[in-house]
DNA sequence: CTTTGCATTATTTTT
DNA sequence: TAATGCAAAG
């Protein structure tokens, strides 16, 4: 068959020209369910097709999952067989693709020598990040009330990230609001960054903007590289992704050729950074912009849509669109209103067994909250009645205590002066290694023979790992790590909580086991990035027959035939910090919009009267949203007074 | 040094 | 509620 069929065949006339628009730069705003991540696939196969070579091509994606996604699709489309992780850099056979901070440790690997930056540094997550800045508010005797670690960390975050944006005045003015203190804490804090080889996730980008600013050889060799970028979700950058794209395309007259897609209404990350208004002036940046408005939407029905559409206007800071939909109207939303969030469980338990006795697959069906602590009450209904669900995020895996533990041994393995892995596991299991006996060793103090004694058991493992790291596959190294320190044992108590945890350390095996194939340093390496980079979301496995059931912010993207929104209380969602500010409120709003666009044919809302948080009861109004849906387009159900709460449905 | 038990406390979303 | 911190006992 001929591929160009494949390429362009099925697309709509908007979707084709964003796809055949290889030239300049070029803006496609794509609504809900309006076909972006086909536009992107498609258009990736079109270029290579047009003779483009793969390695000119940079796609980046918001999650790697999407990025995976993506890979598969090409590949699909150009026939190839779709890459498995460790392949992407093997293979030249296709474009680099992959989130921003996967960007960031791909360029820092191999140019970071040129600004002190070890080829081997470790990547520190945001927990680990944490525990560096409590330490050093201990060390220096603050009050941890005053200086609370998570805030800390926080502003430390933001200092960072405003120096890149360069105005003098504003960082000044930045600093003198805060005490003196979190300066000290924050150059101390960057000083045992850089000492220990290790970068946080803002410095992933932050080093390499500034890798790209100080050597303008190394930003010719990318840019030379790569003509064409695509960038995904760009309503959801934040100002130095912003600042990375555009070093990497090139000046704005150059024959660059850049494409962002996104849709303002679907930015929900302003929290954590990210500035729809970055796409609002795409135009502005680059002043032969084509714009490509995607309006049809191929997901929902009708009625979904029209609620989606009606929620949403209500937000003033937007882009009118108006997405339109050749599907039938279907059925109209069902709003629940429970007594209680056992109840509301409940209701979702009965409805799901409903569905699935009229053919319906699990896996088809979602439910989605605000918040993570918004699951109890679903899992407990679920496992209650017998319904397989599958969580996503929560208690994420690599934030597990145990796989933190094994990866800090891998990470210590990888890089000797990790002294925040160091710090983990130089006493878990436990080998007569206190607190005080830690530090006296990192201060490099001297130690009596018993002191030194202990500390050698680990020294030993240590060296070992070391060795190990040299010379073994990922999975082995894992394996010696837990047997030599003991931590098999130490997980395996003989209690059932034990042998989960033991669960979740075989299921670390397998995963470093796909990196195995790799030559050994390397192996390593590149499953401590993964592991460093990767979130839940992107290991949603559609194949098992579950109800999926997550955050709103972690159903971005997805899509299924019936979906249960949850919570609809003022105070939950919207969520009570946002209540007051405007702009929060906005996105509550966006969140909602996305929320409800993530179904197909059934949608559910649901609030409940009273919910138990934290161990409180709260009564909570029915949330605002439910009120900005037209009446004409939903079916009030009664609260259903039966109380099914115990009883198998 | 390690374990235990009590008290405190902080509660959004996550690459 | 659950996770953490702290003090006291082992």
């Amino acid at each position: 068959m001929n591929p160009m069929n494949d390429i362009l065949s099925n697309l709509n006339p908007a979707q084709r020209e964003a796809v055949t628009t290889i030239n300049g730069p070029l803006l496609v705003i794509a609504g809900a369910g309006s076909g972006k991540t086909r536009v992107l696939t498609h258009r990736i196969a079109y270029l290579i097709s047009q003779g483009i070579q793969p390695d000119n091509i940079l796609a980046v994606t918001f999650t790697n999952k999407a990025a995976g996604e993506m890979k598969e699709r090409v590949g699909n489309l150009l026939k190839t067989p779709p890459l498995s992780p460790y392949q992407r850099e093997a293979w030249g056979g296709m474009p680099w693709m992959g989130t921003f901070h996967a960007l960031g440790v791909y360029l820092l690997r191999r140019d970071g020598h040129h600004i002190g930056i070890p080829r081997s540094f470790t990547i520190l997550d945001e927990d680990d990040t944490q525990s560096v800045i409590k330490r050093i508010i201990k060390e220096r005797q603050l009050d941890p009330k005053q200086f609370q670690p998570a805030r800390v960390r926080h502003i430390i975050s933001a200092l960072k990230n405003n120096q890149s944006k360069n105005k003098e005045y504003e960082q000044e003015e930045e600093e003198l609001r805060y005490p003196k203190e979190i300066t000290n804490i924050y150059q101390q804090y960057e000083k045992e960054l850089q000492e220990t080889h290790a970068l946080d996730f803002d410095d992933l980008l932050l080093k390499t903007v500034g890798l790209l600013h100080a050597h303008p050889d190394v930003l010719a060799k990318w840019q030379a590289q790569w003509r064409y970028i695509l960038v995904d979700e760009y309503q959801d950058t934040n100002h130095i992704q912003y600042t990375l794209t555009k070093l990497l395309s090139g000046p704005a007259d150059s024959e660059h050729n850049i494409m962002v897609v996104g849709d303002v209404d679907q930015a929900i990350y302003s929290w954590r950074g990210a500035d729809f208004r970055n796409i609002l002036s795409f135009e502005r940046d680059w002043p032969q912009t084509k714009l490509i408005t995607l309006e049809q939407n191929y997901r929902s029905t009708g009625i979904i849509l029209e609620a989606a559409n009606a929620v949403i206007q209500k937000n003033k800071e937007r882009k009118e669109k108006n997405l339109w939909t050749e599907r039938a109207e279907g059925p109209l939303l069902e709003i629940n209103v429970m007594e209680n969030e056992r109840e509301e469980a409940a209701f979702i338990a009965r409805e799901i067994t409903r569905l699935k006795r009229t053919g319906a697959k699990l896996r088809d069906m979602a439910v989605l909250y605000r918040t993570n602590a918004q699951s109890r009450a679903l899992e407990e209904s679920f496992l209650r009645n017998s319904i397989p669900y599958r969580l996503i995020g929560g208690v994420r895996f690599y934030e597990r205590k145990e796989i933190k533990d094994i990866l800090a041994y891998v990470r210590l393995a990888a890089n000797p002066r990790d002294r925040t892995s160091a710090r983990r596991v130089i006493n878990t299991p436990p080998r007569g290694i206190g607190a005080v006996l830690a530090e006296k060793y990192f201060a490099e103090k001297t130690l009596s023979p018993k002191e030194q004694a202990r500390l050698d058991t680990f020294l030993g493992i240590k060296k070992n790992l070391e060795t190990a790291y040299t010379t073994s596959a990922p999975s082995e190294l894992a394996h010696i790590a837990i047997i030599q320190s003991g931590y098999e044992t130490y997980l395996r108590d003989g209690t059932p909580e034990g042998e989960d945890r033991w669960a979740n350390a075989e299921e670390l095996f397998s995963v470093t086991s796909a990196y195995d194939a790799m030559d050994p340093p390397q192996g390593t390496d590149a499953f401590l990035e993964n592991a460093a980079l990767v979130s839940d979301a992107d290991s949603i496995d559609a194949s098992a027959d579950a109800v999926h059931i997550m955050t709103i912010h972690a159903a971005k993207g997805l899509e299924f035939e019936s979906v249960f929104a949850t919570g609809f209380e003022e105070g939950i969602f919207p969520h009570t910090l946002s209540i007051h500010e405007p702009a929060q409120m906005e996105e509550e709003r966006r969140l909602c919009y996305v929320a409800l666009t993530r179904a197909r044919t059934r949608l559910y809302l649901s609030a409940a009267q009273t919910r138990a948080i934290y161990g409180e009861v709260q009564w909570n109004e029915p949330s605002r949203f439910l009120r900005e849906i037209p009446e004409h387009l939903v079916q009030l159900q009664q609260p259903i007074e039966t109380n099914y709460l115990e009883t198998e449905i």
